[in-house]
DNA sequence: AATCGAATCTATAACGATTTAGAAATATAT
DNA sequence: ATATATTTCTAAATCGTTATAGATTCGATT
């Protein structure tokens, strides 16, 4: 009788999905030896002078097999593993999330895989993970918003990251940009009377972004009230932040019509406090947010905010770092250090001319007409 | 003269951090053979009988030039590359954020590492990325939110999805118990006129959750309309296709003092549809959401809705895979296949008892009083 | 004194590729 | 006819571990 499908006798199993031949298998099969198999396969240069019926032997039969070179053969030969560690305070945050994207989108188009760590801005995880990734021999490190002052034996990049390292590439938003347009859109809507939250000091963005706002504002005339700066402390990344800041603003009686706040998720707790209190968004308070998260143009009121191009920003950090890798030491040198971006404003429903009476209280219960 | 500073000439370079030593080099600096140094550096059973002065040679040896084997040559003798594949639809978006989030948790803690790749739910790559996790040897799998069906050489869980494969351990959402929830409360309020919008047809839970909640609203005698029932198409994960699925409800005067989105997102879109057309929420309409993202609470009005334990599910979709790669084939059969989580009900202020009039239009422009 | 069994450690063969220097065969130049 | 290139391919040495099957030594047993 016909068998169809062969036994368990026969020699080679073939039911365990011909469990994948290797380079010397392969050469058997053609009759070479390994080393020319894997000249050809790698298309090494050495490979220029054999044959082309036998390169095309070759060829067909690793398609034939579908064969695959055992990636950690490779890795402890090249010294390279085509991956590249990614260094995050967290990953279920908007920021990180947007530029995360960005850089998975150009690292897999460029066949890198990628870790991600978080360190909660732990300093000793950050310490760890560092660690971590460069004995898992990755091949480029991206960080992003996250205090670094390390150079490694292999490209890095930062992104929203301000201490100048060797070596590193810097990719940053152009702050004082940031500050200007946010400042020149508030004043032209008639706000004087600015409110500001800080972010948390072990931030990167946050001195910078505040030294802007402040030499911005300096330039403009406008002036600030250190009673209306607030700076967020709790290592969080919770909107609550944001919300118990503006009601200590609320509270101390700190008159105010526009509210400046470190990013988006603050602004969204500002707002949630103002509605707390009895004031509109906008008709009472403008907000202005930072970053242009996902979910800023999702709330029901669109949050007027400051856009970073952060898909960008992770892309542009991929392509950096994949371009040092494959240059060498070379590369680092012709390579500007840092990398500016441009912020864009993006103006949605959370901002509106200022009222004439700075932090008039609406009262609490509208007298029903 | 005395040299501070060693200089190139002189064999081994110091200059260059060393050059991290290997194996060998340890088994020399403690005169042992480098099989007696990884026996012992490995907790190796075969070391038991090595003498404890020996090992605590070996050890500070070790210490002391802070050996790491290379992680490939482990990987290459070992079959084991602590590494795990992850693969979501898309890394910039609340659900797989938070699920992203809890896998890493766990992952990181027990010494694991792991890729991630986002398919966009193109069939191609997400063909693509198994074979591509596959040849870069990963210890397992989570696919999260992703139509599969194939079963691998190595342990794979699911989060979401709903196919049963043989070996792949499913993490799911009790929906029977959440659509219960839902429409428990919907109904507890007065909703009787319930608007549904149903999630695209390539997402796992779609089916699922529909069922569940024809299934429960037949239990609870509650007429489900087909005029009432929409269903987003466009793969994107934007809150403008519930924008537009309510707008169609809102123009076609469908009534409805109720709308159940199938997720966060979508319901933001829905409440942002409704306010431009004049109604109220939850005062004209309540809106229920699903999911339970980060950013539902931080909207101005918290969103109603559904929770799953994201990060619950993605931590035990991260155990159960771990658990199965060091307990081999044995846990396979132990472990349930399925394993459920329940569902629990937010209470925002998105939902309130229902109108007396549903549907009833409020004037686009107040009289002002 | 011969044998046995622990106790300690080691030699050596994988693991699966890449890469360098060069072998063998053939063609070209002198 | 010999020397020199050229073409085509290969042998063998890594890469840095781990794992298996012993080799040695030494005191205890018969």
């Amino acid at each position: 009788m016909a068998k169809g499908k062969r036994t368990k006798a026969d020699g080679q199993p073939n039911r365990k999905a011909e469990r994948r031949l290797g380079l010397k298998e392969l050469a058997d099969y053609v009759g070479l030896a390994p080393a020319t198999v894997s000249l050809v396969i790698n298309g090494s240069s050495v490979a220029d002078t054999i044959a082309p019926e036998t390169k095309e032997l070759i060829l067909a039969a690793a398609r034939k097999f579908d064969y695959r070179p055992n990636f950690f053969a490779r890795c402890l030969r090249t010294r390279r593993s085509f991956t590249i560690g990614v260094m995050v305070p967290e990953v279920s945050e908007g920021y990180n999330a947007s530029v995360l994207s960005g850089i998975e989108d150009h690292l897999l188009q460029e066949g890198y895989l990628y870790f991600v760590a978080s360190h909660r801005f732990r300093p000793d995880l950050i310490e760890e993970y560092a660690q971590l990734f460069q004995h898992r021999s990755v091949d480029g490190l991206i960080v992003v918003c996250t205090p670094w002052h390390r150079s490694l034996p292999f490209p890095v990049a930062t992104i929203s990251s301000h201490h100048s390292v060797k070596g590193v590439t810097r990719i940053v938003l152009d702050h004082d940009r940031a500050a200007q347009l946010a400042l020149e859109h508030l004043m032209q809507l008639g706000h004087r009377a600015i409110a500001f939250i800080k972010g948390q000091a072990f931030v990167p963005d946050t001195e910078v972004r505040w030294n802007a706002i402040v030499k911005a504002a300096a330039q403009m005339g406008l002036a600030i009230s250190p009673k209306r700066v607030a700076q967020i402390e709790e290592n969080s990344p919770s909107p609550h932040l944001g919300y118990k800041a503006t009601q200590e603003f609320l509270v101390r009686g700190e008159p105010f019509t526009a509210l400046f706040a470190f990013n988006d998720i603050c602004a969204m707790g500002a707002i949630r406090a103002l509605h707390e209190y009895g004031m509109r968004v906008p008709e009472d308070v403008s907000v202005l947010g930072f970053d242009d998260i996902e979910s800023a143009g999702y709330q029901t009121h669109g949050l007027t905010t400051v856009q970073q191009p952060l898909r960008e920003m992770g892309k542009t950090a991929a392509q950096k770092v994949l371009r040092r890798i494959v240059n060498g030491k070379e590369d680092a040198d012709r390579d500007s250090a840092q990398i500016l971006f441009e912020p864009k404003l993006v103006i949605r429903e959370t901002t509106a001319a200022a009222r004439r009476q700075p932090g008039k209280r609406k009262p609490l219960v509208e007298a029903d007409p």
